[in-house]
DNA sequence: AGAAATATTATGTGCATGCTTAAAAACTTT
DNA sequence: AAAGTTTTTAAGCATGCACATAATATTTCT
């Protein structure tokens, strides 16, 4: 007769869904709930973080629980290493260095990664490719003041994408998604038109306040990130 | 000298991060742990718990605590109701319905669904502005046969948006994001140019496996989904 | 009346303990 | 050796209890 956490969580999920339970209403206090559902409060507590976590509820200490007011769409998208998300397709990866030169970051990278001042970095762009089809561009910054190991390393063998995930962690990121117009060069490494629209995924890291690297990945045409939000 | 939840998981991502546990090595089991950061197990399970939901480690009965082997970037975000998002961001929010109309489904929107069969629905087109200025662009089917209300409400005063989130809830949501290539008509509504790329996120709802509405949201040239990761 | 101090209340966190469950490992049987 | 069975182990779940904390409500003081 008693629930488990689950039940909890689902029973009230169930109320806002039959409007039983409408936005900005207020819950029972989580003792009362105990009582409803014949549990300890420690249960209707971990229900009720879940609940918290997905967005569908607020908690406020003394001001008690409420169903969210103004509901939200939240998703959580996972960015794989490129080559496990071409080879968890089944699919063949491949990997090429198109280029590798020092030079000083422009404004929109200095400033992606909040420096005032432009910086000499080490920019990388490379393809990945998919059954010998490119997949993503990927157009690469890296602050080797930061990362001076990443010299040594032979990039047009390990994609700096990888060799960066495994030695190098990194403590903030932040990820933005936005559409570009395919250049001359995206164009001709992605096979697409001049002008397409590509979509593209940008990540800036920094460990404790050092930038580490900011790439873009210039997904093919076509390209859509999926997933399933609640 | 005991630790709380919350020291315990910065001290393990702090070991991940100095690389004193790398990719793919066992942790101690839960007892130990609490031994070490002497406190309870079930303290440590709360930092665990937080862990494996930040894909940080990995868990599994009998198979103990690992780090995640393969690094992910995992990022939340919270889709905000349109007219929310412009006054949060201190803007003047305005409204109007471009096109009401009942219509076949093309094949794109009925496989959205998951539907075999082309169905009549509502679709419905209208813009979001900011300061008078294009914002978003709302290119929405929504099926009437689940939700025959919509028919009787006033589009041109409330968008359908609003009216769905506050009247509809749904159980399942998939959301995409895709970058399209303007059209004439969306080049019009948004003031940019034909062929620029724009940002595009889609989501399709369901209660219970019955279609309720997908929509594509075609934000104006330049706009950026942030978030910050971990 | 308005400000400051105090009480109240609901959630947050932590502890000790025991039962449940999935999966690996060990063992048996074919 | 392969296949099936049992055992063991480590994480997951649940409970009852106590104290901490933050936000609100109430009272006291000026």
């Amino acid at each position: 007769m008693s629930s488990n956490w689950v039940d909890i969580r689902d029973e009230i999920r169930r109320r806002v869904l039959e409007r039983e339970l409408l936005p900005g209403a207020k819950l029972p206090n989580d003792q009362e709930l105990a009582e409803e559902f014949k549990c300890s409060r420690t249960t209707v507590q971990r229900a009720m973080l879940d609940l918290a976590q997905s967005g569908t509820v607020d908690r406020r200490r003394k001001g008690g629980t409420t169903i969210t007011l103004h509901p939200i769409t939240r998703t959580t998208f996972d960015i794989p290493i490129t080559r496990l998300e071409i080879e968890a397709a089944g699919n063949d990866y491949s990997y090429f260095l198109v280029s590798r030169e020092i030079l000083v970051s422009p404004p929109r990278v200095a400033s992606s990664f909040g420096l005032a001042e432009p910086t000499e970095m080490l920019r990388v762009t490379a393809l990945h490719m998919a059954n010998k089809q490119p997949y993503i561009f990927e157009d690469r910054w890296i602050a080797h003041e930061t990362t001076p190991e990443i010299l040594d390393v032979d990039l047009s063998r390990e994609s700096a994408n990888e060799w960066l995930i495994r030695n190098r962690p990194y403590s903030d990121c932040e990820v933005r998604f936005l559409a570009k117009r395919a250049t001359r060069q995206e164009a001709e490494l992605l096979a697409s038109d001049v002008d397409e629209a590509l979509f593209v995924m940008e990540r800036t890291t920094w460990i404790n306040g050092a930038p580490i690297t900011m790439v873009r990945a210039i997904a093919k045409p076509g390209y859509q990130l999926v997933a399933k939000a609640n």
